[in-house]
DNA sequence: TGAAATCATATTGGACACAACTTAATAGTG
DNA sequence: CACTATTAAGTTGTGTCCAATATGATTTCA
């Protein structure tokens, strides 16, 4: 029997789906934040800050929650610093930690894009419910992706003892 | 009434959990590629490159199928040349064009690729039918907003003139 | 207890992806 | 022919990951 190509078209791809639309999402937000001199991953840094405005987190802690290396997030870091939106200084107790805080500008900015999301989805033909389902179950896809990383990940690390 | 700040909340926002499974995407890609020199945007335009083997393509026209910029294609290009995947060749119709063919190489990796999608797939507990529904919700959410951009891109254009 | 091994954390550097902008060459049109 | 639009290339800045490094903290055990 011939091989069969049906799952390379990339018109049934649903991890070019979600790439393609991955980068709509961030160059849609480009111009929203543009007044701001913010990129979106920036964005999302902030994002954690404000959950907790006062409270510092390491780079350790920022990077758990969104997912990204280090290696991503300390030059990001001094960038949203010259920014003068957050600060960071060692932590004394534990002068291995970095400690990332909001700046009085940093905390200003969650006023003024409060609104941000829903004038991005303003004017997408989306239902609400449609968007819970969607982020669902990107939820539960990525969860298994990461679950299957750390397997592998692990698998070498005993291979390797 | 205080300003809410309900919508930044982080586990609530569709497009951080689009973008994370986009980059989980990549990730759980690499090691599968890992034997081809490959990485997951070059695989997306071999991806093209195979629908029509044989036909050249030109720079923009791969551009287009994939919603990426000559800037992202052009060096990447350059890179699968080098792998011995692809070739590019001047247009002699028209200068201005680069076209992009595969070689007996490129062409042989479809063989060994051909049964990558269902590989990453494997293990994860996703039913066919929802991962059908979740490609065609996200292509519609990317459809509008790629539309919006093109919007507001002619907006300023408008503006200018 | 105190030295050595191990672990945790952040930074650095390299390679690639990505987009915006600019430049150069060409094609098409009035 | 001159003007405009198209196309690809180049440039720059940022994001992303990985691997290697440095340094501080912790654990182990002689």
């Amino acid at each position: 029997m011939a091989t069969t190509y049906d799952q390379l078209e990339l018109d049934r791809q649903l991890c070019f789906a979600v790439h393609r639309a991955s980068r709509a999402i961030v160059r849609s937000y480009a111009p929203l934040l543009a007044g701001t001199g913010l990129t979106y991953t920036q964005y999302l840094v902030l994002l954690v800050l404000w959950e907790e405005p006062g409270h510092p987190f390491t780079v350790g802690e920022i990077g758990h929650r969104l997912h990204l290396d280090s290696g991503t997030l300390t030059p990001l870091l001094k960038r949203l610093e010259a920014l003068d939106y957050v600060s960071r200084r060692r932590d004394r107790a534990d002068e291995r930690r970095v400690l990332v805080a909001l700046t009085a500008e940093g905390l200003k900015l969650r006023d003024r894009l409060a609104t941000l999301p829903s004038a991005l989805f303003r004017g997408l033909d989306i239902e609400l419910d449609d968007a819970r389902d969607l982020q669902a179950t990107l939820i539960r896809l990525t969860d298994q992706l990461e679950k299957a990383e750390d397997q592998t990940a692990t698998d070498s690390t005993d291979l390797a003892s």
